[in-house]
DNA sequence: CTGAAAGCGCTTACAG
DNA sequence: CTGAAAGCGCTTACAG
């Protein structure tokens, strides 16, 4: 790869310390404290000097055909261009690098040909196993894959019963309820986000349940279907608009879908969030900048990403993966406030920002 | 990799079809009108059968130790958080795998250590090349990598005469202050983005000369640097209001620093575009579901993503590659108006966009 | 047109 | 403690 000198290889080192290569594979290898099991004191020492010197790296294309491990895993996302999904997978590839082992990422665009093709190609390539977050409520593909015998775990969605690392997403469709329900808000309404994903439906069934609780209903009506960025947080609130009343909240779940939903409101004359109170999802870093700073409920992403990768570890090493499920977090900010002035003027104001339940997210619960 | 039956090898599609391995692979290595070269009629016949009943798919591994080449490229951006540069990746990554490589992609987060270490993982790795989407100002890390005879290629930001794949920022920059100018604005500023990326200072560059061709002034209080999210676009404005009096107009070299901006300009009193108007770059899927929709400059990072590729293939057959740059193109929304009804009060409009100078991005210029 | 051999860089029993 | 050999899956001169 490198003009010049050509990459020096296990045999330069050999003959550098004088020894057999089998005897530099095999201090090389060792941990620090156990390459004396492998060879006598100045051995080691030669060798590890005449690697140094040469600058030698370990060809994993070479082990790998050997040990028939890649040290390689891949990631299929939806699609990296996702904040959330590039932060889950920026978990990933830190841990996985600090465990030796390197991310191959790729976007399925949520689109079953694609998905497809893209499992066929990281496969194809020998990765040692596959972490999936694009994963579907009923899913062939996971199947699939169970038969071929593919290690393989679920991260940020979730599926059945396949294991994987997630967020509570049914919590946080709760802590929405919950915190409009106390403001005072009667008719929040919900922009759901597609049908396909864990991280929308259960929002939403949380949401519902955390409504129930403070004695408030979810028509059908109220509830519209979409995607996850702005165009459908628009879409969606024009939608709810036409068919009726206006709600008097809105719960996104998703970040980029509430502030689509915020530009159609304003649009249409309502003020946020004097008219109508707004509760996004993720808490993306523009939530807190935005012109009305989002409330909104966060994940720890990155978290998911590497405890995704842990799990898949398991996996290779032939223990029994346990799902991790991390909780959410409400994040209160300008977009939500206690109901009941629908008159006044809007007064400026400090920008304010309250984070609620923060149960440490670095001790998630396991379950099996 | 996967248990069960066990991968089927070159060997086992020898085997079945009864001829040598090193026919099978000359024939499954030969397009598809080819391969009567090598082997008659009934044998290519009986290999391509045996290959796809075993579902024989070549090891990669194995092909890379014998020929050198990896089909690996390694990818470094900033981050992948940021959008701009996610889907540069994206385009990289389908023009790699239309031509049969696979793309590593990883975080260098602009920090150098980090960078240094990516770099020498991807390497490691055995990649083919690099594409280096984070490249600095004067950047030492890409004359090491020629010294070292490391095949790579820029993207997105540029250094020095290194070939690569670019918009044209410059002319982003004066597509911002032409459209100002030509509005009415009088006093803009300028919230520059990182010192060390070219996108940021050419950007800004260009802004200047396009400021001063329509007879406008940009002081140095009207400049602050800063980062590319929305907190930078936030400290930015209030750098600017505490520096003095407020200006009438802001470039912010990022979108996100803009909707960053655009909050502060809100907390402190000011309205968008009536007392401020407010430029943003990239044209984000958020800028047009903005509260105000965003006005902005849009360039093709897709192709520029695919371009880069292309260019990393060139060095890699032996051929000089010569950057491409695209054409960037202004977006006009609500957050820039004609000026001078200061006094008032806002009505609301319909949103309106229209996207001027739309030279086809498609065909980007060669430069040597 | 097809085969047999060598070798890419590594690891891992097997000897000693 | 150290070496020699075999072999992972492939490609590529070299013969015929």
């Amino acid at each position: 790869m490198a003009s010049g000198k050509k990459t020096p290889t296990l045999r330069s080192v050999a003959a550098a310390a004088r020894v057999d290569v089998s005897t530099v594979s095999r201090v090389l290898n060792s941990p620090a404290g156990e390459r004396e099991r492998w060879a006598g004191a100045d051995t080691v020492e030669r060798i590890l000097r005449a690697a140094t010197e040469l600058g030698y790296r370990r060809n994993p294309h070479g082990a790998s055909l050997r040990t028939a491990r890649s040290l390689l895993v891949g990631v299929i996302v939806p699609r990296l261009q996702d904040f959330v999904l590039a932060t889950v997978f920026e978990g990933i590839d830190q841990a996985a690098s600090e465990r030796g082992y390197a991310a191959f990422v790729t976007n399925s665009l949520d689109d079953p040909a694609q998905r497809d093709a893209r499992v066929e190609q990281l496969l194809d390539r020998r990765v040692d196993g596959l972490i999936l977050c694009d994963a579907r409520a009923d899913d062939a593909v996971l199947r699939r894959l169970v038969e071929r015998g593919v290690p393989f775990v679920l991260a940020s969605r979730s599926s059945g019963e396949y294991a994987g690392s997630f967020a509570d997403d049914v919590r946080g469709g709760r802590l929405a309820a919950e915190h409009l329900a106390e403001l005072g808000y009667r008719e929040p309404a919900v922009i759901a986000g597609p049908g396909y994903a864990s991280t929308a439906t259960h929002r939403v069934a949380g949401f519902r349940a955390g409504l129930d609780a403070g004695g408030l209903d979810l028509p059908a009506h109220r509830i519209v279907h979409s995607g996850f960025d702005a165009d459908a947080g628009r879409a969606g609130v024009t939608e709810l608009l036409e068919s009726g009343r206006a709600p008097d909240a809105i719960f996104a779940t998703n970040d980029f879908a509430a502030i689509g939903a915020i530009g159609a409101l304003r649009e249409h004359g309502l003020r946020v969030p004097d008219d109508v109170g707004v509760v996004g999802y993720n808490d993306t870093p523009l939530a807190a900048g935005l012109p009305v700073p989002l409330t909104t409920i966060r994940s720890p992403m990155l978290d998911i990403g590497r405890a995704a990768f842990g799990l898949l570890e398991d996996v290779l090493q032939g223990r029994k993966p346990s799902s991790v499920v991390f909780e959410p977090t409400l994040v209160t900010r300008d977009s939500t406030t206690r109901v009941r002035r629908r008159s006044g003027s809007p007064k400026r104001r400090k920008p304010r920002t309250r984070i609620t339940d923060a149960r440490s997210p670095a001790s998630p619960r396991r379950r099996t």
